[in-house]
DNA sequence: TTATTTTAAGACAAAAGACTCTCTAATTTA
DNA sequence: TAAATTAGAGAGTCTTTTGTCTTAAAATAA
C-alpha cells in the first residue's frame, strides 16, 4: 500500500475538517463517528498532526480539533509527511540503503523520476482542492456515504 | 512502502537471474548468498514467480532456477503482479472499496493519474533494461557489493 | 541402490501494523 | 462543582508480513 492507513484516516479526517468553517472547533468523537474510524484510534493519530502544527486543540466542552491554516495552504503531501514519514518519497524502491545518485541501484533513476510525480501530486493538491471538489460533486470518504450527509448534524 | 519486501527480494533475484545466461540453472543457495537474502524466504518468494510461469525450477544437482523468457520481454510489472498483486496498480488512495470513475473519492483522479504513471514506469522498465545498466554501470543489488562481484563465482 | 543435491511445501515463530480498551490528568464550560 | 473533552501513557489483541525450520519429493551421480 502507498499509504499507511493511519495517514489515510489522517487525509480523510483533514479533509473532513476543511469542509468545515475554520474558527469551529470540531471533536474527535463526531470526526470518528462521521468517518467510521475507531475513537482512540483516531486520537493517537489527530495527536500526531496537532503535534506537527497542523491541528490545534481545545480541551472541554465545544472543544475538538481545527485546522490551523486555511485548507488551500495545507497540501496533501503534509499530512504524508506528518503521519507516515519522508520515506516513500526518500527510499530506494529497491530497498537498498544509501540509494542515490552518489551510488545507486539500477532501478534508481526511474525510481526517482516516478517518485516526482508522486510528490508533485501530493503537494499540488491541498485539502481545499479536494473539499471543493468533494462538495460540488458529491463525493465520498466513507465506504457509503457522502458529502451531505457528511456535512449534516 | 510501495513495495512489499518480498517483492523487492523477489525483484532483485529476478534481475540477477536476467544477467545471467538463461539456459542455466541457478541454485537458490546461490541467489540467496549473493543477495544476502535469506534461503528459505528466497525459495517461496521465487516459488511464487515459478507458479506464475515467469520462473522455471529444476530439482536435483546442477538444479536451480531460471527465466522462462529472455530478459527484454520480462517488465517489472510482471514480478510486481505476480508477488504483490494489482493493488498498488488499481486501489484507491483513500482506501475507499469500489472507489473508480463511477464511485469515486475527492482524490481518485489525481492519484488515477499518479498510478498511471507508475505503471507505465514498471511496464516499460525490463529486467533486461536494468541488468545492462547494471552491468555497464558497475552498480549494485545489494547493500555493499556491486556487480563485478556478484557475477563472480 | 544409495547418498547427495536441490526444489516444494507447510508448520511455526517473531516482528510490525492496526487497532481496542482503560486509566489518569488537564482544561474548559455551565 | 460536575460534565465534556483532549492529552498521554500503556496494556492487550488481532492480523499481516517477515523469517526460520523441518520434512518430503525429485533428480543426479556414484
Amino acid at each position: 500500500m502507498l499509504l499507511s492507513k493511519s495517514c489515510v484516516y489522517g487525509l480523510r479526517a483533514a479533509l473532513y475538517l476543511a469542509m468545515k468553517d475554520r474558527n469551529e472547533f470540531t471533536p474527535i468523537k463526531k470526526l470518528s463517528d462521521k468517518l467510521e474510524i475507531s475513537f482512540h484510534f483516531l486520537t493517537k493519530i489527530l495527536q500526531q498532526l496537532t503535534a506537527d502544527g497542523m491541528l490545534e486543540s481545545f480541551k472541554g466542552p465545544n472543544g475538538g480539533v481545527r485546522l490551523t491554516k486555511p485548507g488551500d495552504k495545507i497540501a496533501l503531501v503534509d499530512v504524508v509527511l506528518a503521519i507516515d514519514g519522508p520515506k516513500l518519497l526518500t527510499e530506494c524502491a529497491l530497498g537498498l540503503p544509501g540509494c542515490g545518485l552518489k551510488n545507486p541501484c539500477p532501478l534508481h533513476d526511474q525510481w526517482a523520476k516516478t517518485r516526482d510525480k508522486i510528490r508533485d501530486m501530493l503537494q499540488r493538491t491541498t485539502l481545499e482542492d479536494l473539499a471543493e471538489k468533494g462538495k460540488a460533486e458529491n463525493l465520498r470518504l466513507t465506504e457509503d456515504g457522502d458529502f451531505e450527509s457528511l456535512l449534516r448534524d
